[in-house]
DNA sequence: CACAGGATCGTT
DNA sequence: ACGATCCTGTGT
């Protein structure tokens, strides 16, 4: 993959845990606003119960279905959009949810959507990532590896990882709530509620 | 057609 | 701790 280039859809088509791992430290592009991502949730198919394909396939996860590459993005609490990246062949339903950036370029224009805000306020949390970037529903469906749109590019290499239960899904399975499937990258001050993150457990032989 | 319930955020 | 705010999925 070259550097600062377009990732190719190849890149999508694997499991969706291994996808959001690798989609820490590589930068989200819409207009002006370059966001490079810090952190992530990964949902994994309809036997996944805090995923919203849990109940098969509705006009709103219709994106969720298709062949990895593509955004889904939804209405969440009927104020905030949420920005998730398919992941997958087409029919497997498993997407990575984008929780937190880093900004990287077009701070100004991020500021004026956020309301002026700094710190990490400006964008850590997803419905700030959504907004900051000018992202909403229109948006879903679109793939991510065609120039000119949202596009995902390749950054510099990452760090130390950390993991832990994913967040706001209480509604899952004890199971499922338990996985630790949200990942950050470790020393970033760009993450929504830091409290349950810890190193990622190193592979053993 | 009615209704309950959010993968959240900002303020109290 | 709570209210905002509206779309969605489900059931009648």
């Amino acid at each position: 993959m070259s550097p600062s280039g377009l990732i190719p859809p190849a890149f999508y088509l694997r499991p969706v845990v291994e996808v959001a791992r690798d989609l820490l430290g590589r930068e989200l592009c819409l207009g002006p606003v370059v966001l490079r991502i810090t952190e992530v949730e990964a949902y994994d198919g309809p036997g996944d119960s805090a995923s919203h394909c849990r109940s098969g396939r509705t006009p709103r996860n219709a994106p969720m279905w298709e062949a990895g590459g593509c955004a889904y993005v939804y209405l969440c609490y009927g104020l905030h959009h949420m920005l998730n990246i398919v992941t997958g062949p087409a029919g497997h339903g498993a997407a990575v949810l984008v929780r937190s950036c880093e900004p990287v370029r077009g701070l100004d224009q991020v500021r004026r959507r956020r309301g002026g805000l700094g710190g990490p306020a400006l964008l850590a949390g997803p419905g700030r990532v959504a907004q900051a970037l000018g992202v909403d529903r229109r948006f879903s469906g679109q793939p991510l590896f065609r120039a000119g749109g949202l596009e995902l590019r390749d950054a510099a290499a990452v760090g130390e990882r950390l993991c832990g239960p994913r967040v706001g899904v209480d509604y899952a399975t004890e199971a499922d709530r338990l996985l630790p499937w949200r990942f950050a990258l470790a020393g970033t001050p760009w993450v929504s509620r830091p409290r349950g993150l810890v190193p990622e457990p190193v592979p053993v032989g």
